[in-house]
This record gives C-alpha cells, structure tokens and sequence, in this order.
DNA sequence: CCTATCATGTAATCCGTTACATGATTAT
DNA sequence: ATAATCATGTAACGGATTACATGATAGG
C-alpha cells in the first residue's frame, strides 16, 4: 500500500479542474497560458498526476466513448476537500527563487566587471520581456485571483529588470 | 557509459569549493548562511553530488588519515573551467518563482475574503522576517558579488511583502 | 566517563524530466 | 490522399527528498 504525499503540482491539477479542465490536455493549455509562467512543468506530468489523483479518490475518470477515448476527470468531494484544506492550511515552505542568473552573480568573483555587465543587461532584457507578457495579460485577465498574481508577477519583473539594470551600470 | 548532465547543484558545490570549502558539511554550514536562502536543497546532496563530481574529474577527493577520515575536496583544473565556462554561457531557463503561497491566492476564488487577508497576512509576515534576515545579512557580507545578492534578495522580500499588504487590505 | 549533539554518510523512494511513440485531426 | 501538426500518452532515467544509521567530539 502506498500512501504518496500530495505535491504542488497535485494541488494545481486540483485546482484546474475546479476551474473547469476536464483533460490533460486542457489542463497543459490553460497551465500555459497562467500558472505556468511561475511554477512551469512538462505535460507529461499532467498525464501522470491525475491518475494518482485519481487512485486517491480525489479525481473520477472517465473514457470518452468515441474519438480519441481520453479521459475526462472530475472534482469528487473528497478532492474539492483536499483542495479546500490546502487552501486555508499555514503555508510554511519558504518561497525559492531558483535564478540560475543570481547564481552566476553570486559565484562570479571571476568574471571581469565587462563580463558581468553583459550577464546583467542579458538577465534585465529577459526579465522586461517577461514584464511585457504579463502586463499584456493583465488587461485581459478576469478572474480576480488571477488577476492579484499577474500582478505579483508584473512587480517581480519590474523589481529584478531595475535590478540588474544596477547591477550592469555598477558591477561589484 | 553514463554521462549525466550538470545541474545547478553542480555549480553550487563547485562555487563553493571554489571559494574555499572543502569538505561537505563545510559547504552545507556555507549554504545554510548564504545560498541556501534562495536556493536551497537537503544536506545529503551535498554529500552526493561532490561524489559525482569527482567521477567527472572536477574535484579531488582526499581521505583524512586521522579521525573522521572525511572526504577534503579540492578544484581540479577541469573543474575550474566548468565553473568559469558556465558562468560565461548564456542563461537560457527562465527563473521560477514556486512560492506557495501565490499558488494559493491563484486558486483561491473558493475563500472568503477574510481568508484570503488572513493568508495575506501570514505571507506578508514571512516575507518581512526574511527581509530582516536580509538587512542583517547586509551589514556583513564581505564578497561584494555576495551582497549584490543579498540587495536582490532585499528588493525581492520587499516588494513581495509591500503586495501581500495591499492584498490583506484590499482581498480580491 | 557518560550523554548530547555534531558531523558524515547511506538507502530507499518518489517526483520530475527527457525521450519516445502513436493515434487523431486538420490543411493542402 | 497525404503530410503536417495536434493531442495523448508511456517508459526510462536520474535527481532530490526523506529517513535512517552511526561514528566523533565536546560538555557536564
């Protein structure tokens, strides 16, 4: 008997299909265009999760009759607990910023200040193109909830873009 | 023949022996005061990937002859050149930001707005406190590429704090 | 000397990624 | 019809986490 833990990634399938995803598929279109761009993973795990999900009683399958025969998942109650809990559960995991761009700063006593300043104003021009994504959704956006983290992403990308912006005119 | 790739992990560990610890629990009380904040991992990979290392041939392992007999690392020349070569390449992944808490807000319609400040609340206080870890870590830090890191952690702690005020006083 | 804690690892497991494969639909 | 692409998975592998275990050192 195997009891696995619920992982993040167990938590946004959940919260997917409360949102209305029925299939993986929908789930990696929508994941895509959303939640995907802070917390980014592989399709095939959209594939694989919901069949734990599903052994645990917090998913029902069901094969389409027809066409592609996919499976099509539902909230049970249980799941819609599952999820409810989480939601209000003390969240005590520490937040990382996995920036592989930092870590480079963070190790590079070897860079020359040229180097540096070429690392820096690579790592601003990505963080303003991601600034530009998301205040382009943050006109079209609807969901209320969505919209308060487009907004934390859009003040992320601002703060690290003026960042290495300083970083590039005044390397250590 | 097994050649697996080298993570940022890797790096870490070669940054670290690089900047002079050489054995891993030195790198893991370096980590835990330093990297670790914004990147962190459970000691037994510490333990782990100098092994791998070491196979790749970009350490060198050396046995104590007394005592613990623990394993001392050093850089290899190979392993110097990983290091200067990475932090030379472009940066291509973009940066995560897995932050529970913000996965919570997005599918957080299913709260009532009491809920979603009394979240807010409790993220706005983590972020603080790690803020005033920040500004301690500030004053000391002697590698200038180590404080540069340390303001982003700042900047960030900051205006992650600064949003999830304005979330509690004005829940969505 | 005895105990608590520090320090150093190993083992087992599972999650996540990469790569592969194939069936269905759409476009030409 | 045929090719291209969309959609739906599976398999294999390795990295990361958790848990366990034990030896060394320091403090009383």
């Amino acid at each position: 008997m195997s009891s696995p833990q619920l992982t993040p990634v167990s938590y946004v399938v959940l919260g997917m299909v409360a949102e209305g995803a029925t299939t993986s598929y929908d789930m990696k279109q929508k994941a895509s265009r959303s939640v995907g761009y802070f917390w980014n993973f592989p399709h095939s795990q959209l594939y694989a999760e919901p069949g734990h999900l599903v052994e645990l009683g917090l998913l029902d399958e069901e094969r389409e009759a027809e066409g592609r025969r996919r499976r099509v998942y539902t909230l049970t109650a249980a799941g819609r607990q599952a999820l409810d809990d989480w939601l209000r559960e003390p969240t005590s995991e520490q937040p990382q910023i996995r920036d592989a761009g930092l870590l480079k700063l963070f190790f590079g006593e070897g860079l020359s200040a040229d180097e540096v300043t070429e690392l820096a104003q690579a790592q601003e021009e990505a963080h303003r193109a991601r600034l530009a994504v998301y205040e382009t959704k943050a006109d079209t956006v609807t969901n209320p909830n969505h919209a308060a983290v487009v907004r934390a992403g859009l003040l992320h990308e601002r703060t690290f873009a003026e960042f290495w912006r300083e970083v590039a005119a005044t390397p250590p």
